[in-house]
DNA sequence: TTTTGACTAAAATATTAAAAAAGTCAGAAA
DNA sequence: TTTCTGACTTTTTTAATATTTTAGTCAAAA
């Protein structure tokens, strides 16, 4: 890595300092470049606009989050063992990064087009690693369903799902509670449980 | 029913009507007296506000969703089978109705408590429902669930979990398309066969 | 008991001015 | 040449206000 480049990754950093504890919309380049004592012109230099800035923010945090779920993916371990350990992960990442999420700011961040086809490719790179997983545990002989490709999306999008009702269950933009959260934790494995067993039955 | 319930029925009736086509927020108790050719103090005879006519619009359509649920549940049908008859009764209204739901109008109308309460009530009663499934499944020795109610809550949030992913990838208050939908029901449906599958098996 | 025209009070909307933030650029510093 | 900055312009938000629309009331009629 280059010396441009990490100061490219400082930027970043102080970014997600100023998102997690005041959130995307009620930051300006101007609180980011003031907490790195630049100017603001500095920050133009390594990012085109503010939504490319943005853009870093959220590859740094799924990278961060990718390469935490692989180092703890151990294959060897059962099925239900290896989801467990990811729903905890990604639920640790949901609420650091919590304050990200809210939209409540820029004001249609999620319509963006650019900012859509980057979410995209990073949910698919998910996907495909969690088809990675069940296809292992397929070879293990552990399950026995064939498309896992598909499997591994509609897995993935009830896990996100649940998320989402438990959003919405604590009212729109507020921080779900530890209590919610733990409630939301458990839900998710439960369907895990759940789901694993319905994939290792032929009938 | 005497005619005084009749008349109230009507006021429901033109709201609906109103709602459907332009929403809750777009709908004035003067378009739907006009509808209806009366004053608005006549729909005030009836309801004391807004809200109660909305409350009261709600609790037709859940009136009317779980009557027809009811009315095609079979507990001999495989429980697989039943679900998914369920699948289509519910997105059949949710398509129907889909713009009561649009919040965009009423500035907080998930927010207000009654309306919250009453939605809790009517999501418990259909747990219940749930559950009744569940457990006639596991008297003809379908599946092995020891507690069906958890099981039922489980289910329907997971399912309520997918439709919502649908509506975010369709992009917020957007109606989502005849594709988009039909994926959607797809997916609920797989995501039923595997839960169902993992009911049954004990381990 | 049910309905209404004419009213008031509250809320949404449109308008505008002021402030804040995004983004640019010529040129300095490294 | 690459990186950075002060001073600037343009675009967006925000705040303040006037205007319209809508919710909700009431005395009285049907």
């Amino acid at each position: 890595m280059i010396v441009a480049d990490k100061k490219r990754e400082q930027i970043i950093d102080g970014a997600i300092k100023r998102f997690i504890h005041f959130g995307i919309g009620k930051t300006t380049m101007n609180d980011i470049a003031e907490d790195l004592s630049v100017s603001k012109p500095s920050l133009y230099y390594y990012f085109p606009d503010k939504k490319h800035l943005i853009i870093g923010v959220i590859e740094r945090v799924f990278h961060d989050f990718f390469e935490l779920i692989k180092k703890k993916y151990n294959p060897d371990q059962p099925l239900e063992e290896i989801l467990f350990s990811t729903i905890d992960v990604r639920n640790t990442f949901f609420q650091k990064y919590y304050m990200l999420r809210i939209t409540e700011g820029i004001p249609d961040l999620l319509n963006d087009d650019v900012i859509k086809g980057k979410l995209q490719a990073l949910k698919g790179s998910e996907k495909e690693f969690f088809a990675e997983i069940f296809s292992q545990a397929k070879t293990k002989g552990e399950i026995e369903h064939e498309d896992t490709a598909h499997v591994a999306e509609l897995y993935l999008e009830s896990l996100m799902g649940l998320c989402t009702m438990c959003i919405m269950e604590t009212g729109k933009d507020l921080f779900p509670d530890k209590k919610a959260f733990n409630r939301m934790t458990l839900k998710q494995k439960n369907l895990t449980t759940i789901f694993v067993r319905g994939l290792r039955c032929t009938d």
